[in-house]
RNA sequence: CGGAGAGUAGCGCAGCUUGGUCAGCGCGCAUGGUUCGGGACCAUGAGGUCGGCGGUUCAAAUCCGCCCUCUCCGACCA
């Protein structure tokens, strides 16, 4: 492989901090020359920041190939009516972008595959013999996100690692759905980053589960708890914990009480002088067009999503004042207690059954009532776990506090089940004869945000420090002084060398100042620097740096000493 | 979609309150020269319909209205 002179490359560095990126690897992919902005949440890759995604993406085939999976390629441009047959045309909402061809037919931009790939197996998987298959493919993604953010970690045109697999049973997909796990583990370990496998809500897309890989990350867009005890990761979303209860105490008979100007639980409880968990909070929903009246421990926060699995549905929203009114609620005093019979639903979260004795509204301008007990008082139409779980909550296997933490999701992978081969018709005859649904799997890898959350995870005040594994060039050969002849001409021999040797070579020979050199290494920090100048060849050597640890060493200016020394330097800088 | 902020040269910014020598600074860029090991120096120069449209005014980067774009927070998120 050839080396690449800088001269003749396009790899345009920037002193300066942009002003519109806030993220450090949105800042740095800007400044070391990886990307460009065309617009909101849609980027050009400079050949710099390309280089380093082929590298990401090498890594994410070698593992997909290694269990199996056959790369393929689907269209970006999906007729909509593909779409309309799995219902999920209207499931996507305003994301999904729409539009029409010449002819008038209406088409959509691929945000994601499954229709595509169950049709494709739809059309060619006949007999049980075929299976299972792992198709994937590396390909750009189209989401019109309501709000893309944080350079590479949230955008609408995306490159992703999508793939599919295909069983004739979930038994299969069971056995085949921990290879992946682990193949994702390998993928992401091998891009130096230490990610964390969590639980994940299979919420209304069913099956059976599905995890997400996070990294850990203050900067992450998403949350999830862990917990430091036994290692139980899940997504804020599905993440259950234990609620404390308090000891049992004889039902006392409810008794209204006066609460002028207390609107809300913390001013009630301050007002009565009890704590926040011996009251009932009431929450109000909209679930279609029914109006969803939640009851839930003072102390605790409603979780839409579990609200939203419970009630099987997937419109939820915050119901608006005159919703509340409308079935006879008074907002800040509202009570659950004769509001049944007005046709709202009531759902109550599980805390309300092991509790005693709440104050809860009374559906009356400046009143709470004392001594609210479930089910003496009120019914439920549902009862389950809809809090969100808390930072310091206990664990529901070991007990141990659970922490909340942020990450950037790399991946996620998904027992689909037949949602997609049933809604398309994809069967298959089974060894009994019997046309039988395809049992699915998919699994997905944001490649751009797997590169960016690399830079996250590895950079210092100057610059990028890549890891040897997905860095655009292994090497760096700096001639510090071009114009005098000599420098230039052996570093030129020794980035040839080295490129020889199945090294990515990048020869420094531009006409810039020293300074301005060293600087700008840092700032792309590719794993290895040699520079050749003055100071060091007058001594006959040429000084090699090691960029994740600044760690310097001279040696002779003899090709294979050098390459011998970077080869050194590399193995070291992968460990 | 809600809240906040910002659009002036490739990048970072000042000017706007109080309309009129305000088209400016630093970096970068071009040319020539001097430099050459951690973002050098001198000289000369190119580069902007001040986001757009409309309005007020003798006069608008500056005041008013509408729109567009970008960033951050939230809603949302396979």
């Amino acid at each position: 492989m050839p080396y690449v002179r800088w001269s003749r490359y396009f790899l345009p560095t920037w002193k300066e901090e942009p002003a519109e990126a806030d993220l450090p690897s949105h800042k740095l992919m800007l400044r070391a020359g990886l990307i460009r902005p065309l617009a909101a949440g849609i980027y050009t890759y400079l050949p710099f920041g390309w280089r380093a995604l082929r590298k990401v993406e090498a890594i994410v085939r070698e593992e997909m190939d290694t269990i199996g999976g056959a790369e393929l390629h689907m269209p970006i441009v999906h007729p909509a009516e593909l779409w309309a047959r799995t219902g999920r045309l209207e499931d996507f909402g305003p994301q999904l972008v729409r539009f029409a061809d010449r002819a008038g037919r209406e088409m959509v931009l691929g945000p994601t595959h499954e229709e595509v790939v169950t049709d494709l197996a739809r059309r060619e998987i006949q007999s049980w013999r075929q299976l299972p298959l792992m198709l994937y493919q590396i390909q750009t993604k189209f989401r019109d996100e309501p709000r893309a953010r944080g350079g590479l970690v949230r955008v609408r045109e995306f490159t992703m690692k999508d793939g599919y697999s295909f069983h004739e049973d979930a038994s299969d997909l069971d056995r085949y759905y921990p290879e992946v796990y682990r193949a994702y583990e390998r993928i992401f370990r091998r891009c130096g980053l230490a990610t964390v496998a969590v639980e994940a809500d299979p919420g209304l897309m069913g099956g059976s589960g599905s995890h997400e890989f996070m990294l850990m990350s203050d900067q992450g867009e998403d949350t999830f708890v862990q917990c430091p005890g036994c290692g139980y990761a899940a997504n804020r979303e599905g993440a259950v914990a234990v609620k404390s209860s308090d000891p049992d105490e004889g039902l006392r008979p409810v008794e209204e009480v006066a609460t002028p100007g207390c609107y809300t639980i913390e001013a009630v409880a301050g007002f009565l002088g009890v704590p926040t968990r011996k009251t009932a909070k009431a929450v109000f929903f909209r679930a279609g067009a029914r109006v969803v009246f939640v009851v839930i421990r003072g102390d605790l926060e409603v979780n839409e999503a579990k609200l939203a699995r419970l009630l099987g549905t997937a419109e939820l929203a915050p119901a608006s004042e005159e919703e509340i009114a409308a079935i006879g609620a008074v907002p800040g005093y509202a009570s659950p207690i004769g509001i049944s019979a007005r046709g709202a639903m009531i759902v109550v979260d599980d805390s309300i059954p092991q509790a005693r004795n709440l104050v809860a509204g009374a559906n009356k301008e400046g009143f709470h009532l004392r001594n609210v007990n479930f089910p003496r008082d009120f019914q439920a139409s549902l009862v389950g776990d809809i809090a969100l779980a808390r930072d310091g909550d206990p664990c529901v296997r070991c007990g141990a506090p659970l922490r909340v933490r942020r990450g950037i999701e790399l991946g996620h992978i998904f027992k689909l089940g037949t949602k997609y081969s049933q809604a398309l018709g994809a069967t298959f005859l089974d060894r009994d004869g019997q046309a039988r649904p395809l049992v699915m799997g998919c699994y997905g890898i944001g490649i751009g945000r797997l590169l960016a959350a690399v830079i996250e995870a590895h950079h210092d005040e100057e610059g990028i420090v890549w890891p040897a594994s997905v860095a655009p060039f292994h090497v760096l050969v700096t001639a510090l002084n071009p114009e005098g002849d000599q420098h230039l001409a052996l570093a030129t021999s020794i980035a040839a060398r080295l490129a020889q040797h199945g090294l990515d070579v990048l020869l420094d020979d531009r006409k810039r100042s020293p300074g301005e050199k060293f600087h700008d290494a840092k700032l792309v920090g590719i794993p290895v620097l040699a520079a050749v100048g003055p100071r060091s060849l007058r001594r006959g050597q040429v000084e090699l740096e090691r960029r994740c640890d600044g760690v310097r060493d001279v040696v002779s200016a003899d090709l294979a000493a050098i390459e011998r020394a970077v080869g050194d330097l590399l193995r070291a800088a992968s460990g």
